[in-house]
DNA sequence: AGAGGTACCTGGCAGC
DNA sequence: TGCTGCCAGGTACCTC
């Protein structure tokens, strides 16, 4: 579910309601998450407010005094600020108990996000120590991406996927950018162009700028509840319109499998 | 060092 | 209706 942009919308969500309302109890019912969450959560949580959330990648950052919790979404999992005393559901795991009765929620079917303890100096933790640049951040453009590229023959559209290159760039959000961008998926990282780079750099700020600006494209659909409806079909030029027209020239978009991940491209705008 | 595959887990859907 | 197989927005870790 989550790629960058609802991450994000997460993070500006959950903040004012988490500050000035601090933490009264930790209640845990599944501790299997991708890693298990640390036992030891309840004691450095409890009395504790979260004065500020960061985004760092796909990862929450809830600052507190005494330390910091790092909350990874994985591919399923949502955060939701509820009514303490709203009946739990299957995948409702973890519960933080709020001084106002309400309570924030972490739900995840599949289980492959993480809530970890990360202490005084998150940014050094191992999850976060050796991270790529913001996407969105200042030190992100063209010239970074033709750079790291040089020699590399591992597909582009995996290149731009790794975290070590540059993060939060999904496997939706790396389709419509390459898009964008006029740059075939399957194409050696090493073999694009610095011209090309500044395009695909442009492409993917401006793609998760429009998609923060929404809101969030697909936390809106998975809070709705049910699949993968209208904005799909409204702001997606090629992820999932295999068989489709391309929206500029009229060409069949494709779909190949890259790393075990789907990609979708035109044959006829992507070179 | 880099490339590629595997693993974690549940739910929804198509096809039979 | 029920079964099977496949697919899904992430990413750390393993092997070659």
């Amino acid at each position: 579910m989550p790629e960058l942009p609802e991450v994000e919308t997460t993070c500006r969500g959950i903040e004012p309601h988490l500050q000035h309302n601090p933490i009264r109890k930790v209640i845990v019912r599944q501790r299997q998450l991708r890693w298990p969450v640390p036992s030891s959560l309840s004691r450095h949580l409890k009395d504790q407010t979260v004065h500020r959330v960061e985004r760092r990648a796909k990862y929450l950052l809830l600052h507190c005094d005494n330390g910091t919790l790092l909350i990874h979404l994985g591919m399923s999992g949502s955060l939701r600020l509820v009514e303490a005393d709203k009946p739990v559901a299957k995948h409702d795991h973890v519960d933080l108990l709020l001084a106002d009765g309400r309570c924030l929620r972490y739900t995840d079917p599949r289980r492959f996000g993480a809530i970890l303890w990360a202490g005084k100096n998150p940014h050094q933790h191992e999850l976060l120590a050796n991270l790529g640049p913001e996407p969105l951040g200042a030190s992100f453009n063209g010239g970074h991406l033709y750079e790291q590229s040089r020699g590399r023959k591992v597909a582009v559209k995996n290149f731009i996927m790794d975290a070590h290159v540059v993060v939060g760039v999904g496997n939706i959000y790396a389709s419509e950018s390459l898009y964008r961008a006029g740059i075939r998926p399957a194409k050696a990282a090493g073999k694009v162009s610095r011209k090309g780079y500044e395009r695909l750099a442009a492409a993917i700020v401006q793609i998760l700028s429009e998609a923060i600006a929404q809101g969030g494209t697909t936390l809106r659909d998975f809070v709705g509840g049910d699949g993968r409806p209208g904005y799909f079909a409204r702001y997606l030029h090629v992820y999932g319109r295999d068989g489709e027209p391309c929206s500029e020239c009229g060409a069949i978009i494709r779909k190949i499998v890259q790393g075990q991940r789907s990609t979708y491209y035109c044959p006829r705008c992507q070179h």
